[in-house]
RNA sequence: CGGAGCGUAGCGCAGCCUGGUAGCGCACCUGGUUUGGGACCAGGGUGUCGGAGGUUCGAAUCCUCUCGCUCCGACCA
């Protein structure tokens, strides 16, 4: 491709609506245009990028055994008034009227068409095992849409479902698909994680998110270092340690404490560590009930945990006028000495003694607080946030590491769900009706591209890894007036093609600056310089965007040295 | 949806408080010089000042309503 009959609209500023660098990235080098709120459309140079994405994708997916379609974005609410969704799934869903003001959706997932597909088409157990894909546009009208593909309302997803007679048939699709998404993330030069995830509200019975490692994820991950266990930390469990209480040196005594509320005020003027603090949580949940959590003063409750344990909907913290009634004084000196409620405490309470309490007074503490003598604990469990440091509950000695990541893939079992909502069975061999065992599996192909930007960038643009790079070289001729630079350059861009190598040539008439500066922004993973500096020796220069590498060629081999660090790079990827 | 903020040229912004000719930088077009890290000279045009209503002799500016967008919270690929 010639740079002069290319789209590639470059911004030198960056738009002022882009909040992270991929965001940035994927605007200044004219990757992407926002059309409105979380609409993007995708231009040219990020086009080939999505495409590759959505080949390795392909690829891997077919290995696995899976077999693509494609389904259609406008979805009959039929089919979703069936699965109970259509009332279940809230304002995400957007909905229509065609003419005949039949209601319809865009598909936001495709459980609902999938099923049907199946349902109609699959009658006996020797069909299957069946895995079925798609790489599809989905609409899910977000909230808040932002950071660009990171989370828009319309997006290019894979999504796959797999369709099992029993739980054993369902287990293996996961665990291939499990592999495939391994794979998919491993050619495309990710630094990932497989972690485990809470199953939520679709209540299956496991389920791995897939994250990419960046300091702006959204999600906060934590993994062991000594063995291969990960998980969100909405779900890392912690080892449960059988403890015995320490025996209680301190008197209880109160203490005035004139405006200290929270633990970091309470430890600074006390002149403890918060570790040394039992905070009280006072909590609602969906029963109606109010019940306190005690957790250590640096540790943070886990709600999902809390949720789980409590078999409740939902929980949340008390409103300031619930805690008053509760504990007769204003948020912030809770405490559980004298409480009418059930206690809950997290495990690590159980090895604390001689700790820091709230008095449930205005201004007042407790010092020397001890279980059991103080106050007693219906349950211990674990109920906090696992954080860096940990032990982990896998392994002897391994410690949890903690990071952020982006999730860019999903798996998930589903169970008869979606089978059973919606009859969707298959004649076993003994001619009986089974409900379908189903698994969802699903990667945002454009928050991938995204997310390999974010971890792949540097101050003057992105460096995108060979797999995912829109090109894999760029030729720059540094004076495309000067006609030896231009007869090299054009020669050497004929023989890339030649040799199938996806080349851009840099042919403007542009200063060197100017083309300097894009090639970084655009960040193509070689860059071949035609300039007269090494032409009069015959030479062209050779650069590496990622690691900086330079190397002089003669302009006769330079084709095939790309050629072959092309090829490269892919393999070292797949490994 | 709750809270905060922003809409002025393709992009980044100033002007608004204190009403009176719509501006700056980049980009773009023409000509020339220049050609290894975002050049220089000369010339050029670019706008429903987000929209609607109101106040006023006069509104980008003041008032009301509206639409859009961004950021912070609960959801998710």
């Amino acid at each position: 491709m010639r740079y002069t009959q290319y789209l590639l609209p470059t911004l030198k500023e960056t738009p002022a609506d882009a909040e992270v660098i991929s965001h940035q990235l994927m605007m200044r080098a004219g990757m992407i245009r926002k059309v409105a709120a979380g609409i993007y459309s995708y231009m040219p140079f990020g086009l080939r990028s999505i495409r590759k994405m959505e080949q390795i994708i392909r690829e891997e997916m077919d290995r696995a055994g899976a077999i693509e379609c494609l389904m259609p974005m406008a979805n009959p609410a039929e089919l979703w008034q069936e699965s109970g969704r259509w009332e279940k799934y809230g304002k995400e869903l957007l909905r229509f009227k065609d003419r005949k003001e039949t209601d319809f959706c865009m598909g936001p997932t495709h459980e609902e068409v999938i099923t049907d597909i199946v349902r109609n088409t699959v009658k006996s157990y020797k069909q299957l095992p069946l895995n079925l894909y798609q790489i599809q546009t989905k609409f899910r009208d977000e909230i808040r849409p932002r950071f660009g593909l990171m989370r828009g309302r319309e997006f290019i997803m894979k999504d796959a479902y797999s369709f099992d007679l029993d739980d054993e048939g369902a287990d293996a699709a996961y665990s291939k698909m499990y592999q495939a998404y391994r794979n998919i993330f491993q050619r495309c030069g990710l630094n990932f994680r497989a972690v485990e995830a809470d199953t939520g509200a679709i209540g299956g019975s496991f389920s791995h998110e897939f994250m990419v490692l960046a300091a702006s994820g959204e999600d906060a991950i934590v993994s062991c270092d000594t063995c291969e266990y990960a998980a969100n930390v909405e779900k890392a469990e912690l080892l449960y340690r059988e403890s015995k209480t320490p025996p209680a040196t301190a008197e209880l005594q109160k203490v005035d404490t004139p405006g200290q509320k929270t633990i970091e005020d309470v430890a600074a003027f006390l002149k403890v560590e918060p570790r040394q603090l039992v905070k009280t949580l006072i909590i609602q949940t969906s029963e109606d009930e109010v019940l306190a959590v005690l957790l250590r003063g640096d540790r943070e409750l886990n709600e999902i945990k809390l949720t789980n344990l409590l078999n409740v909907d939902w929980v949340l913290m008390a409103e300031d006028d619930v805690v008053k009634q509760t504990t007769g004084a204003p948020t912030g000196f809770a405490g559980p000495i004298g409480l009418k409620v059930r206690v809950i405490a997290d495990s690590e309470v159980q090895e604390m003694a001689d700790f820091v309490v709230g008095g449930n007074a205005v201004d007042v503490h407790y010092l020397g607080a001890n279980l059991d003598r103080d106050f007693a604990v219906g349950r211990f469990a674990d109920i906090r946030q696992a954080v860096g440091g940990d032990s982990c509950p896998r392994c002897a000695d391994g410690k949890f590491e903690s990071w952020r990541g982006i999730e860019v893939g999903h798996v998930f079992k589903l169970g008869t769900k979606y089978s059973e909502a919606m009859n969707a069975t298959v004649l076993d061999d003994q001619g009986k009706a089974r409900p379908l065992v189903m698994g969802c599996y699903g990667i945002g192909v454009g928050r991938t591209v995204a997310a390999a930007i974010e971890q792949n960038h540097d101050e003057y643009g992105m460096a995108l890894p060979m797999p995912l790079a829109p090109f894999q070289v760029l030729v720059s001729m540094v004076n495309p007036k000067d006609d030896a630079i231009r007869e090299a350059s054009e020669q050497l861009y004929r023989q890339l093609l030649d040799l199938g190598v996806e080349v851009l040539l840099d042919d403007r008439d542009e200063r060197p600056g100017i083309k300097f500066k894009d090639a970084d922004l655009i960040g193509i993973p070689l860059r071949v310089t035609v300039g007269s500096r090494n032409l009069k020796e015959g030479r062209v220069e050779l650069k590496v965007r990622a690691g900086g590498e330079m190397l002089l060629l003669s302009v006769a081999e330079a084709a095939q040295v790309v050629r072959q660090m092309v090829d490269d790079a892919l393999l070292f990827i797949v490994k």
